[in-house]
DNA sequence: TTGCATCTACGAATCTTTTCGTATACCTTT
DNA sequence: AAAGGTATACGAAAAGATTCGTAGATGCAA
C-alpha cells in the first residue's frame, strides 16, 4: 500500500480536487489560473492530472467524453507523509518546535486554539495512564 | 531583502551548518553520508556549496586554502519562510489544522506540550486585550 | 624534490518536474 | 454536412536540481 507521494504542483491540483470534490480539467484549471498571476495553460494541467492518473493519485471517470478526475489520495495521508518528511527536513525532526513556530504566526482562530487545547488535555491524560 | 529560499538539497546541507556550525565541505559531506546510506560523491557537496554562496544562503572564509563555509540563512528565517509555504500548499492555509495533525502524531515530549500551553495561554491574553 | 593526497573550479551529464505545441477526435450549432 | 469549439493523447522542449568527472593548484611527507 505504497502510494507515491504527489510532486509540489501536484499537491496544488489535490488541493483543488479534495476541495472541490471530482472535477474536469477545464474545472480544475480555471481554478488554479484564478487564484494567481501566472497563467497555466490547459494542457499543462492536462498533462500533469494525466501522469497523476498514471501514479495513481487521481482516479479518472471516462465514462463520458469530458472526463471527471477524483482524488485517490486522501486528504489525511498526505497531509501525514508530507508533514513528516516536513518535519525530518525542516525542522530537524521535532514537531514541538514546528508547532511552537506555527503557533507563534499569530494567524490561529480562538477555536482552533480551543480545539488543540482540549487536543493536549488529552494527550496529557493519555502519558499519565501509562 | 528577499533571500532566495533553499532547495531541498540545500536544506539538508544548512542542517549540517545549523547544528555543527561553520564547517568545510569535508565535514559536511562526511556528516551527509553517515546518516545515511546513500553515498554522496564529495564535488558532488561541493558543487551545492557553491551554489549556496552565490545565492547568499551561506558565507565562506576562504582565508585558508580548506574553505570554512557558514550559514547565511538563520535557521529561524528559513523554517518560518517554509513553514508558511508548506502551511498554504499542503493545509489549505490553516495553521491551525496542522497543529492539530502534528500533535495527533504523539511524538511530542511532556516539557513542549507545556510550553506549547503556555504560548497558547499567553495568545488568548493578547486576543482579549485588543 | 618528487610524488601523493586533498583542495577548488567548472563543464557537462543525468534526472525530475513542468510546460506547451500539435495532431486528432468528438460534439454542437448552423 | 460543414465549421467551430472543446476534448484527449502524446512527444518533446524547457526549466530546475543533482551528480560527477576531470583539470589544475597547493600542501605534506618521504
Amino acid at each position: 500500500m505504497t502510494m507515491m507521494q504527489p510532486t509540489e504542483g501536484e499537491l496544488v491540483i489535490l488541493q483543488v480536487l479534495w476541495s472541490d470534490g471530482p472535477s474536469t480539467v477545464r474545472a480544475v484549471n480555471e481554478r488554479l489560473n484564478a487564484e494567481s498571476e501566472r497563467e497555466i495553460g490547459y494542457t499543462t494541467t492536462l498533462k500533469l492530472m494525466q501522469l497523476m492518473l498514471s501514479k495513481g493519485l487521481v482516479s479518472r471517470d471516462d465514462s463520458t467524453r469530458t472526463h471527471v478526475y477524483a482524488a485517490e489520495l486522501p486528504r489525511e495521508k498526505a497531509q501525514q507523509n508530507l508533514l513528516q518528511r516536513f518535519v525530518d527536513s525542516t525542522f530537524g525532526g521535532s514537531a514541538g518546535s514546528l508547532v511552537l513556530r506555527a503557533l507563534g504566526e499569530g494567524q490561529t482562530s480562538p477555536e482552533e486554539l480551543a480545539a488543540i487545547k482540549q487536543l493536549i488535555k488529552q494527550l496529557e491524560n493519555e502519558a499519565s495512564n501509562d
